[in-house]
DNA sequence: CGAAGCTGCGCG
DNA sequence: AAAGCGCGCAGCTTCG
């Protein structure tokens, strides 16, 4: 019963009435009378006190009582209890009360059924209000779901957010339960400085943070309907004084330090024709007014209507203060295609979703709500849940009563402003604040990007659709014609067809084996039949077809162009993220890069392509230091080379042949390229000896010696390796050159690897945001690519005022290194021809 | 019937 | 061809 809830994460302890038929509220009148939890009989300390001074500070809320608990009639006194208190602060370790959610120990250390929690909930919370404590920390998710009402720990943790306990409101700090800590430890630490798994340094992290923030604290705030209700207004149109409302509040608006901002729209993109506007909502300090615009029941007569509209261009253009948004993106786009491409950059906007993500960049954790919706950051800062104060069809507003609509659309507004202020403060104290600036700035740029478009030629689509279908039909034949698909027809009296996998593996017998990887063995399993090489070939078509060409027929927009939405907050690392459709993973160098002549310049145009060289090594370079590594790619030394020649002279048998085969350029190359790929940049990006003496495919102690040479020639990025990994112990997180952070748990591999994937996209990004504002606009960003299309006959004046920008960059840190971009020129995307080298040293000389 | 999880594979 | 990490999507299964 407890666990419907708990798993879906839909109803908070407040929403559920009765459970099994009982009301709640007879449950917590009756308490600890009606648990069942008193028919185990073999439990010693049934209704466990809490454990602690009974005035506390610090509360720490677990799940219920295990087995040494039970024993010994106290909470977290077990193992569980070790690993907490190891974390700790020594100065707090008697100063802190410990209690359970249910406090008898459940058979079998099951979870404690909601039933028996609601049974215990009024001692609880009746210990919590008599304690006062000003910080709980929650271990685990039942402990989470009974304060909050929210699931997801692992979404959770880390962060804190206000809760009222009966009468008592303080601070909640979700954490992982320790329980689960020892089961992912791989050895016990010995002391406070040792971690026993990337989880548990995490976990050590968010207990010190809680502890930590006690001094600077604020008092916890939690909004209520009526508050978030509270002066906010809407016209509909259909008032005598409907307009000039508008206009007398757009005006004191426009001189507001802080707006909120926010539209409601009848589509997610702006590009259809019947696409509209139906209200927009501004919100100030003390006042909030939403107003209708396109919807369906707005009662303006059309001067009116242009009147609303051109008096809000007015107020975005002109407005002295910040704009704040959340999700600006979604907002810019809709304001460039409908008002103007100019209010893309017009005087101050601010994205509440850009501020989550750069105080936290975890997202998209399994249970909803995703932890950058306005939704999440609501309950985290405010204790409410915005969304829920309105039971509107968000997918169909334009035929929702317009009132509801300006209502939401109000209080949206107002939570976009006060959650601005929120974060804001919260970057200014973790010193956060330049990294959200240099964050925000891309915002725009992305959004011109994606309004931009790729541009599509839908005839070539069409015939590679026909092609695709033609190639498909022709391998499907090929597969009817064996053997095996005839006594397939045989035995199941129908036809096989090779677009069902089920099919597959009931022609191979597997029919029980339920799962893809069933499929890839199923396949495998054919050995040399001839089906095997049609089928094959079969399924690598339909998936190019199906994730490169069909999408096209669906997804083009009117002006002929895909907008794909760039997301500047989805991934860990900075980088960007392009979906519906992705255009960062186009087929370039396998078999069905065809699909890359969709990608079509207009008449007179040309593709124009750069390509950052080698940027990730330079990268390294920019964050170690390391003389030598500078050196290298000062003087284009090849690294790779020498390192293929060290690799020979430790172990001659590496290549084929003998290290006279090296005498053929071709060789050499190929071995060069595997020096590369399998020794330096795994060795740079923190691979251990014996990992690259298994590529090498050398003995281990080849690779040793390897890796002993290679840190000893290259000791600086050694030592900042080894600093990345001292910053995560020491502060939970890691971050690099632009300081964006990457949070803790995080893999050894990947400490290394956020700095540099942050740096890379910080160059390019800022390069593609000030050619942008020149007016030389990408249409694609491909993490070290820009691409353009550009008039022809104006070749050379382009390409020199983009290259004059790409090898400048802003950040000092960049120059310690040249930078290289690599052009390349086609009437296509598919026929892209190489076009020119080009360092910053000596480009222009 | 939709949400969520898994696997493989395209790109950097 | 092959590192390590970062993504999104197709096609499938499972779950509630």
């Amino acid at each position: 019963m407890f666990n419907l809830h708990y798993k879906r994460g839909t109803s908070a302890p407040a929403e559920i009435r009765t459970l099994g038929g009982v009301d709640v509220s007879t449950l917590h009148a009756a308490g600890c009378s009606a648990c069942p939890l008193n028919y185990v009989l073999s439990n010693y300390h049934p209704h466990m006190v809490p454990r602690g001074p009974s005035n506390a500070e610090v509360y720490v809320l677990a799940e219920a009582p295990g087995q040494r608990e039970d024993e010994r009639g106290a909470p977290l006194v077990g193992p569980s209890g070790q690993c907490l208190d190891l974390r700790v602060p020594d100065e707090w370790r008697s100063r802190v009360r410990y209690n359970n959610v249910v406090r008898t120990r459940p058979p079998d250390n099951r979870e404690p059924s909601d039933v028996e929690i609601e049974c215990c909930r009024p001692s609880v919370v009746g210990d919590i209000e008599a304690a006062c404590p000003r910080v709980i920390i929650g271990l685990g998710n039942v402990s989470l779901y009974w304060a909050t009402g929210q699931v997801g720990i692992a979404k959770w943790r880390g962060r804190r957010l206000p809760v009222r306990v009966g009468r008592h409101a303080c601070w909640y700090f979700p954490v992982v339960h320790p329980s689960a800590i020892l089961r992912s430890r791989k050895f016990a630490p010995r002391n406070a400085s040792e971690y026993g798994s990337d989880d548990e340094l995490a976990f050590a992290h968010d207990i010190r943070r809680a502890f930590s923030s006690l001094p600077t604290l604020p008092e916890p705030v939690i909004h209520t309907r009526e508050f978030a209700e509270s002066d906010v207004s809407w016209v509909t149109g259909h008032g005598d004084g409907d307009l000039s409302r508008v206009s007398s509040f757009l005006e004191r608006a426009a001189a507001a330090p802080v707006a909120g901002v926010d539209l409601e729209t009848n589509a997610k993109r702006p590009y259809p024709e019947d696409s509209r506007i139906l209200t927009a909502a501004v919100s100030v300090r003390g006042e909030a007014l939403a107003f209708a615009v396109d919807h369906r029941e707005a009662g303006w007569s059309p001067a009116d209507r242009n009147a609303v509209v051109e008096l809000f261009y007015e107020f975005l253009t002109r407005a002295r203060g910040r704009k704040a948004v959340h999700n600006l993106a979604f907002e810019l786009e809709w304001a460039a295609v409908h008002l103007g491409r100019d209010i893309t950059r017009a005087g101050r906007w601010d994205c509440t979703m850009s501020q989550a993500y750069i105080l936290d960049e975890r997202n998209r954790m399994g249970h909803r709500p995703d932890p950058l919706s306005l939704e999440f950051l609501g309950i985290q800062y405010f204790g409410i849940n915005v969304k829920s104060l309105s039971r509107l069809n968000r997918d169909a507003l334009d035929s929702e009563p317009l009132t509801d609509v300006l209502r939401y659309n109000g209080i949206d507004a107002k939570y976009h402003r006060l959650l601005l202020s929120a974060q804001q403060r919260r970057l200014d104290d973790e010193g956060l604040a330049a990294v959200y600036e240099e964050h925000l700035r891309r915002v725009p740029t992305m959004v011109l990007t994606q309004v931009q478009g790729v541009p599509i030629d839908l005839s070539v689509t069409r015939e590679l659709d026909a092609t695709y279908h033609a190639e498909m039909a022709e391998q499907a034949r090929l597969v009817q014609d064996t053997d095996l698909a005839r006594q397939f027809q045989g035995r199941f009296g129908v036809p096989f067809s090779p677009t069902s996998n089920q099919d597959v593996r009931r022609l191979l017998g597997l029919a029980g084996v339920d799962s893809v990887a069933a499929d890839e063995a199923a396949v495998a399993q054919l050995g040399d039949n001839p089906a095997r090489e049609p089928l094959t070939r079969f399924k690598k078509l339909a998936k190019a077809h199906s994730t490169y060409v069909a999408p096209q027929l669906r997804r083009m927009w009117p002006d002929g162009r895909l907008h794909s939405t760039i997301s500047t907050t989805n991934t860990r690392t900075w980088r960007t993220a392009a979906e519906d459709p992705n255009t960062q993973n186009w087929p370039k160098r396998s078999g069905e890069k065809r699909v890359r002549r969709q990608v079509v310049a207009l008449p007179g145009y040309e593709i124009v392509s750069f390509d950052w060289g080698q940027i990730q090594a330079r990268n390294v370079a920019m964050e170690s230091l390391d003389p030598v590594l500078v050196r290298a790619l000062w003087d284009d030394y090849d690294i790779h080379l020498e390192w293929m020649q060290r690799i020979v002279q430790l172990h001659p048998a590496w290549v084929e042949g003998g290290p006279r085969a090296l005498a053929d350029p071709a060789v050499t190359k190929k071995y060069r390229d595997r020096a590369k790929n399998e020794l330096v940049f795994p060795f740079l990006f923190g691979a251990e000896g014996e990992t690259v003496a298994g590529y090498l495919g050398v003995p281990k102690r080849v690779g040793i010696q390897l890796s002993e040479e290679f840190w000893d020639k290259f000791r600086g990025v050694r030592r900042w390796q080894e600093s990345k990994y001292e910053q995560v112990r020491e502060l939970g997180y890691v971050s690099g050159l632009t300081e964006f952070r990457r949070r803790a748990p995080i893999a050894k591999n990947e400490i290394i690897n956020a700095p540099i994937q942050a740096d890379e996209s910080a160059i390019v990004c800022d390069a593609m945001d000030r050619l942008s504002r020149v007016d030389l606009q990408a249409f694609l960003e491909v993490h070290d690519d820009l691409t353009f299309m550009w008039p022809r006959r104006r070749h050379d004046e382009y390409v020199s005022r983009a290259l004059a920008i790409m090898l400048s960059p802003t950040y000092e840190w960049a120059r310690v290194v040249p930078t290289v971009v690599e052009m390349s020129v086609g009437s296509d995307w598919y026929s892209m021809r190489d076009a020119g080298k080009f360092r910053s040293n000596t480009w222009g000389q």
